[in-house]
DNA sequence: TAATTTAGTTATAGAGCTATTACTAAAACG
DNA sequence: CGTTTTAGTAATAGCTCTATAACTAAATTA
């Protein structure tokens, strides 16, 4: 019987724990005994902090998809011209997946129980709301001419969406958050630079 | 004991419903007693026809690499203009995903024992060398003065990858795989015309 | 047609995971 | 300081999944 912590304190440690581990074994595998183990703690004792393994990921849940969503309402508030807007909130989203690799983790998680059901469909409704934002700002800087005519809003919300995917898969892969941001910016750019009205931008 | 059937016909039945599973419930999450239920038989019976379920993994991974690397083919013995040749590769790759839409779960895939994880790294190299054609096809074009000069090759193959990504992960969402070459063609082909030298292309 | 092979069955061992119960001792509180 | 609360433990029930063993009957082969 070692190292007693407040309940909050505690709380708060699983939750990050079961972010930590998410993103290296996967959310759908990762079990009470790995996230007591960590902790230093044995199995049962987690479920003196969450009645059950499902009310973990519902916390996880709220705690993402409220940062989903401060992060769109950043890219709303603001009275910059619409592509700096759409730019913050792209940039704004890489760096939420850099400081929490286990978000695409999460959407595109598959689960036996439904543990991660409701967590997968909530996270998959905010990011339903990140596109429409993306296209929201295409839609203005194309009314204001910045873009080419003719370029279809749905079409320019799946390119910068693409630049997005291409680099989270990266990260999926090399397990690397890193290049994320850096990458991103530059990327984010040159596709910007390509979808712009005036010339040859390069 | 019931319908029995030549070693072959179920050997290919079980590679072909493992998929299908791999594809509802996520690869990670077939278990031996699905795909023996889905075929009309008890779990063991599986058991008859490969020795262990990581052995029927390896089988699914060979063919998967193997078709990847057909497609990959195709887009290198061809005598077409490069950009011609990068949407054959592109495209080609577009409807082994529609044919196999679990091939996108396999590759983010997580598996807490060792049955995918050779799965993964091999498609994850099969992967690669897409990739490394996709930026072959890019270099040429740029050698030949297709492209914009100053447009970087790497930032080249990761938009034209960003394409294909953008579409599986909506694919992945929306499990509804009948829009991928649709709408591949029409972004890839805008994706392009970006790119090219050639001024305002919409 | 008789003997052999093998695709299938039932039963079950063994492992891992969630969750509960009963107990213990460290904090918090009066 | 003594009582109460609660974060922790050990033990275990119950479930699911992989794999094996022993057996059975449908095909194949001699």
């Amino acid at each position: 019987m070692r190292a007693r912590k407040s309940s909050q304190d505690r709380k708060a440690e699983i939750l990050a724990t079961i972010l930590d581990l998410a993103f290296e074994v996967g959310p759908a595998h990762v079990t009470t005994g790995m996230l007591a183990g960590r902790l230093g703690l044995t199995q049962p004792a987690i479920y003196k902090h969450f009645p059950n393994k499902k009310d973990i990921w519902h916390e996880i849940t709220n705690s993402l998809c409220a940062r989903i969503r401060e992060n769109l309402r950043q890219g709303a508030t603001a009275n910059d011209p619409p592509l700096a807007m759409l730019k913050q909130l792209v940039l704004g989203h890489l760096r939420l997946v850099t400081e929490t690799p286990a978000l695409p983790e999460i959407i595109v998680a598959r689960d036996p129980g439904s543990d991660l059901t409701e967590a997968r469909q909530q996270i998959h409704a905010a990011m339903g709301e990140f596109r429409e934002a993306l296209r929201g700002k295409l839609s203005d800087a194309s009314k204001a001419g910045h873009l080419h005519h003719g370029l279809e809003i749905g079409d320019a919300e799946m390119l910068v969406f693409g630049v997005i995917q291409s680099l989270v898969l990266r990260l999926m892969v090399t397990r690397n958050p890193t290049l994320l941001e850096q990458d991103g910016e530059r990327l984010f750019d040159l596709q910007l630079a390509l979808m712009k009205t005036e010339g040859n931008p390069l």
